[in-house]
DNA sequence: CTAGGGTTAG
């Protein structure tokens, strides 16, 4: 219905020449393709009156999606004099859409804002497109805020809307509560809702909930697609779970999920980070089509096994086939770099960035750069390097460089920094454990004791480091000292045990990094404490000789680790050729004749999270149990179909990398 | 005009 405006009421037009003008303009806005063009259109559509048409922003956002065109259509419909309240929700909703679709995220909830502020009624799309943005922003309050008015309008029941809801608040920091509120209290799920919420345990690291909550879906019958997995996988690559990351995969190829370049990838970063190097690389070989994310995945996971240089060819080979390098692949590429000892390798790489490929580095691969020279025991140089960094320097770039002064020797350098570092962040609990340790290697016992007690004053408590370990898809997690487990004195028996057969095959316990007030005897017995090894201790007692034994890190300067130990047990003899990390709790020459290099330190995964809660501790049973898994279960859930899983090969000895 | 997903320095 077109009605005539007081102008033209005053002054009477032709109604039928107008209304075939005004097709002319729409059909060819149909056709239009360049933004001149559309403008040309457009200024032809205001003098026929027609500003308000919403298709002429339709048009404009679609032709060209930049963030200019967006600007400029919805100032030419958004002028001062007009009365906003003639205008409709569908206009509104494609504003919104496209500045969330380009990112403008607080601009897209601002024209939400306008549009409630001038009494146009939101509708059912206008949420989904809002709650996006809300997502994206990470405000709780303004969650709070949509979801209220989603509750007055009304639209609470749509499940749409609901979907949405819970993953905006699984998005904002603290609103994983309130998106399991709207999950339980909806009215029905789809794929789409188990998967929102799935994923928003998974985004927090919360990933046993996210793993119970997949079971639950089973329960209800609820028919996952190739999203869900992609959520399931990234709580199994978390927890370190390969086996069940196994199953995941037999699943999606059992119910014939359909495999998206992203289920690949998760697939791929799944193998990756649990350690299955060969079958990560394998999968992502017969990937029809590779993407960048898929070719960073497969980069990050040889760098993380130590397989530098095999990372830097496929880096290579990536720019052979034609794919144009991002900031991400770069992180991916310098750290493997650093953690390979390829330092002038890394310098180059990221030199080349910005003359090669017009990136302008970003903190994160200054921070790389940082490490890679610490790591090399440059520390005076990567100090330079900090202090002449275009950007400020962050703190994780700080606590890096003072890791690095604390195991080169560094130690006045270290203590300096770190103080300078507690000034500027006095709450932050890391870099008290820092000089801590620093105080500690210096043996200034009674400062590290002071510290101590500052931080308690401060009600700061250090985030116990544990160790955990999937047998018989079961996790089990042991803390140092650990006297929780019933088999306790048969793991201590089996720690004492594996020192002995170390110590013949030549391993010197590192007590310089016990960092304790206590006589070297006693530091022996502090290193045998360590959750590790009371996780492969307990690990040797439940499996066969030749079970590869895998155990997953909780934190490492807040960064989760995942170690990889292959052990070779023969009989009552252990012949460990271990092993171990930068901290170098254990070292172990290997046996006679046989490469060393067969443990590495890896798995870096997400940081800006909250602390892993345990899991489930000592021999407690978990909610990943396959028995519990219901429907699922019922069809041997471990009935691999993939003709290579061979999670357990003869032979006796695993060896990585070399 | 409507929703959920894969890669990221210590």
């Amino acid at each position: 219905m077109h009605f005539p405006s007081k102008a033209n009421l005053l002054r009477p037009v032709n109604i039928a020449p107008k209304r075939a003008a005004e097709q002319h303009c729409l059909s060819l806005l149909q056709t239009c393709t360049s933004l001149s063009h559309l403008t040309q259109i457009h200024s032809l559509l205001l003098k026929l009156g027609l500003q308000h048409n919403p298709l002429v922003l339709t048009k404009f956002t679609s032709t060209s999606s930049t963030l200019n065109a967006i600007h400029y259509a919805s100032s030419l419909l958004f002028s001062s004099n007009d009365n906003i309240t003639h205008y409709d929700a569908f206009l509104f909703n494609t504003v919104i859409r496209a500045y969330s679709q380009t990112s403008s995220h607080s601009t897209a909830v601002y024209y939400y804002k306008l549009m409630l502020k001038n009494g146009v009624l939101p509708n059912k799309f206008t949420y989904p497109f809002v709650l996006k943005a809300c997502a994206c922003v990470g405000r709780l309050s303004l969650g709070e805020q949509v979801h209220g008015s989603v509750i007055k309008v009304g639209f609470d029941n749509d499940i749409h809307v609901g979907n949405t809801l819970v993953h905006a608040y699984g998005c904002c920091g603290g609103g994983i509560g309130f998106a399991r509120k709207v999950f339980d209290e909806m009215p029905e799920w789809d794929s789409v809702s188990w998967s929102a919420m799935i994923g928003g345990y998974a985004r927090l690291g919360m990933s046993s909930e996210a793993v119970g909550l997949f079971r639950e879906m089973q329960v209800a019958r609820v028919r996952p697609d190739e999203v869900t997995m992609v959520t399931v996988l990234s709580a199994c690559t978390d927890l370190g779970a390969l086996e069940l990351g196994r199953w995941v995969e037999s699943y999606i190829e059992r119910e014939k999920v359909p495999k998206s370049v992203e289920l690949c990838n998760a697939v791929i970063g799944m193998y990756a980070k649990c350690g299955d190097v060969d079958k990560a690389l394998n999968l992502f070989r017969k990937m029809s089509e590779k993407t960048i994310v898929s070719w960073t995945s497969v980069i990050v996971g040889m760098a993380m096994h130590g397989h530098g240089l095999e990372a830097v060819s496929l880096f290579e080979e990536m720019k052979e086939d034609g794919l144009v390098p991002d900031d991400v692949v770069f992180i991916g590429l310098i750290s493997a770099c650093s953690h390979s000892g390829l330092v002038e390798e890394g310098r180059r790489y990221f030199n080349s960035m910005l003359e090669g490929f017009g990136i302008v580095p970003k903190i994160e691969h200054y921070g790389c750069m940082v490490d890679l020279l610490s790591r090399a025991g440059l520390v005076k140089e990567a100090l330079d390097f900090v202090q002449k960094m275009p950007i400020e320097p962050n703190q994780i770039i700080w606590r890096t460089l003072i890791a690095a002064c604390r195991s080169h020797g560094e130690l006045n350098l270290g203590e300096s920094i770190t103080k300078q570092l507690i000034r500027n962040e006095p709450m932050h609990e890391s870099n008290y454990i820092l000089l801590s340790n620093i105080y500690a290697k210096k043996s200034h016992w009674e400062k590290k004791t002071k510290i101590r007690e500052v931080m308690e004053k401060k009600g700061m408590r250090k985030i116990p480091g544990s160790t955990m370990i999937e047998l018989d898809n079961e996790i089990y997690e042991f803390v140092a000292g650990d006297k929780m487990h019933n088999l306790y004195k048969e793991i201590y028996e089996m720690v004492d045990e594996m020192g002995r057969e170390m110590k013949r095959a030549g391993y010197l316990p590192t007590t310089s990094e016990v960092l304790l007030d206590i006589d070297e005897e006693d530091k022996e017995d502090a290193l045998n404490r360590h959750s590790e090894k009371l996780a492969i201790a307990f690990a040797l007692l439940k499996t066969p000789p030749g079970t590869p034994i895998r155990i997953v890190k909780n934190l490492r300067n807040q960064a989760r680790r995942i170690g990889i130990i292959k052990v070779k047990l023969q009989v009552q003899h252990l012949c460990l050729n271990l092993y171990w990390d930068h901290g170098e709790l254990l070292r172990c020459v290997p046996p006679s004749g046989e490469a060393p290099n067969c443990l590495r330190v890896l798995g870096v995964s997400r940081y800006d999270r909250v602390p892993n809660r345990p899991v489930f501790r000592n021999g407690q049973s978990c909610s990943i149990s396959p028995k519990e898994w219901g429907i699922a279960a019922e069809k041997d859930p471990f009935a691999c179909s993939s003709s290579d899983d061979k999670a357990c090969p003869p032979s006796n000895v695993f060896l990585f990398g070399a």
